[in-house]
DNA sequence: TCGAAAATAGAACGAACGTTCGATTTTGTT
DNA sequence: AACAAAATCGAACGTTCGTTCTATTTTCGA
């Protein structure tokens, strides 16, 4: 983490020039590799691939962030932007409770459907990196944690609001809510089954109705 | 296969032995090859490293297989010899039906929970390869598709058997089994949590029970 | 024990990887 | 227009990759 002897990248205040066209090829190039990563995960986000894709040379890209690891974090947390902006924040236009967590599943079942041509970042990231110490595992396991406490909080919101019952168990249906759509993606991805969007919908709603409560 | 009538002499005993030193490699090879994949999946089975491993020269290695992809092949199937004589092959003393099935999960799930530590090849090789066409890929899918019949085969036994419902929803009951299974993997693997082996039982009870005729 | 076949070693290849460094172009401010 | 800073390039580095050769050693039946 602190690097004394790099001393390519600078952190500037902002006394001085705010650089402009910097910021716009970095964005460009975590498009491109948020692009690549989704389809071969985050092993596949090389700096020739993407110096190639721009037309850019190897070292152009590379200054941009000082390593590769830093790329893929920045890839990670662009990845992780669009994700809670597509799934979540639309969902808190609903009022707390069933009818949130209902717009917040509907919106990641979307997500996922969407996901099935593209590949998700945090599947593949989740299996490369599940056994390699580094930052950039931090990185996702942080997101993921994160991810899972809004789910907690949104059931939780749930029971309080008593549209869910009192004694759900909230880890295990998260769990569960997980392992569907993981199963759903390698159904897609991998095995090139055409169903699994149904079969997702049927726990998503069995869960739902399984611990609704009884008015 | 069986060898032609004409050999001169007498047809000796099966002394001959065809536990050549080359087949013994082979079998080191495929062994290291397999720890290797389990932790850093099949991406990490390199050539170059098996050789390192074995002492041996990377020719030396290579030339057991031919090319890297039917090492990958090759090693996917010790996998899946394993896999079966370690889940399947001891459940089928068991009587048809719902015996066998609770046979069948039960030694899924002490594989999975050993698999915690080392990791699982058929979970790793689906997101190395679910984008990725070959012979790598089709062998992957077929294995997965050879295990998933056999529940399919088992959980209806146990509906023929009348101990399961005979409108239990069979496809996804292995798909929910199998979600469970990967959510595991990254509960345990990635997310270094412990009660990942207690979430899986609720829900392969839960299953079973759901199911379960009423008598 | 002899000798062919099998097994292994060793060197080399072109390509791709991340990274470095100095040179050059582009940018944005004055 | 001038000029410093930022952005980008181009070449080179040391590795590792799979693979191909040719040579050498080991195996194993006769």
């Amino acid at each position: 983490m602190s690097n004394t002897t790099h001393s390519t990248h600078v952190e500037r205040l902002p006394t001085r020039t705010p650089a402009r066209k910097g910021e716009q090829t970095r964005i460009a190039i975590l498009d491109v590799a948020l692009e690549v990563a989704a389809r071969d995960g985050l092993e596949g986000v090389t700096i020739g691939i993407l110096a190639d894709r721009l037309s850019m040379s190897k070292s152009g890209v590379f200054s941009h962030f000082g390593s590769r690891e830093e790329l893929l974090i920045a890839t990670l947390k662009e990845y992780e932007n669009r994700f809670l902006a597509e799934v979540l924040k639309p969902a808190i236009t609903q009022p707390r409770g069933l009818a949130r967590l209902k717009a917040i599943l509907g919106n990641w079942f979307n997500r996922l459907n969407a996901e099935a041509e593209s590949g998700c970042l945090y599947i593949s990231g989740a299996v490369e990196y599940d056994d390699r110490p580094g930052t950039v595992r931090d990185e996702l396991v942080a997101m993921i944690s994160a991810w899972e406490k809004e789910l907690y909080k949104s059931i939780n919101q749930s029971i309080e609001t008593g549209e869910l019952m009192s004694d759900t168990p909230v880890e295990l249906v998260i769990f569960e809510l997980y392992g569907v759509a993981l199963v759903f993606h390698q159904h897609n991805r991998l095995m090139k089954r055409e169903n699994g969007s149904a079969l997702v919908r049927q726990v998503f709603e069995r869960i739902l109705k399984q611990y609704q409560r009884v008015t």
